[in-house]
DNA sequence: CTTTCTGCAAACGATTTGCAGCAGC
DNA sequence: GCTGCTGCAAATCGTTTGCAGAAAG
């Protein structure tokens, strides 16, 4: 539960409206097997692969999968996340699930979601901001990972 | 280690020196054919593919290279970054680079390097070890990217 | 009914690996 | 000479795609 974005309970329905809207917006249609999978991701609370979304949800097709996962990404109701063993992991967007940060174990390759204390991001945006526009790039967002050891690995 | 970080004429000779030092505590040599590869990656200044070092370097068979480039990662020479695209991204690990970040650009895919005022970077590394810890994780070190566009897709 | 989704199986492309010859020490 | 490194070609594996039938509106 502990829906993440911030706010303690955000209804469930909220968010499904919201991915109904963002599908509609890219002409998609909000069908029962993509339920299935947003259900899986919203599960999760963290980014999950694509054979974990398999073992949740029995009855889909490995290629369905992979084809909604594309349509949820260019419609922005998921973000694709390469992690290092080539296996991609995703997770619902920041949009959706409020901005966050990653953990990453090193050992098991896990990854866990957090979040910083909003006056820290701010003044680490304007500087990155600034930075990057030192050289001639314009920042749209930042995405910041803590690399290290999970509870259990370490 | 004195030499570090920042000042453009870093000396060949101490990060060879240095490189070949890890690669035989991995008990592996420094062979020629693995020095094209270091003069490569060091030419380029960013990560870059297995592609782009194959066009830099002739002669250089693709299966060689990828077991280099495994061998390199596993002694600490080079890290190895999964971007979007499907195909992996190799640059001289901070060891031997200094630490330093990402601009990545959502259009074309460049990676470009870049780094932060250091006073900038030690109080983001107290709040992230101190977030981490909160959730029974140990830091090892932060990983941050500015996505956005680069000079030229703007 | 028409259009979009879905599942199956085949295709794809980046990366890995078995093997025989060559290079480093 | 022994051991590790290299190149070639074949294999692997996550992901993508063509196609025909099923579901959504």
């Amino acid at each position: 539960m502990a829906s993440r974005s911030g706010h303690a309970n955000e209804r469930t329905d909220d968010v499904v409206a919201q991915i109904k809207r963002l599908l509609t917006a890219s002409n998609q249609r909000l069908t029962r097997v993509r339920g299935s999978v947003i259900e899986a991701l919203r599960g999760a609370g963290r980014p999950i692969r694509v054979d974990e979304i398999l073992a949740v949800t029995p009855g889909l097709s490995q290629s369905s999968l992979y084809r909604n996962l594309a349509v949820f990404e260019a419609a922005g109701v998921v973000v694709r996340i390469q992690s290092a063993d080539g296996r991609a992991r995703f997770e619902l967007s920041e949009e959706l699930a409020g901005h966050h940060h990653h953990l990453i174990c090193t050992r098991c390759g896990a990854i866990d979601d957090v979040a910083l204390p909003d006056d820290i991001e701010q003044r680490l945006d304007g500087v990155l901001a600034d930075v990057a526009a030192k050289s001639g790039f314009s920042m749209e967002h930042h995405r910041l990972d803590v690399v290290g050891l999970c509870r259990h690995c370490r």
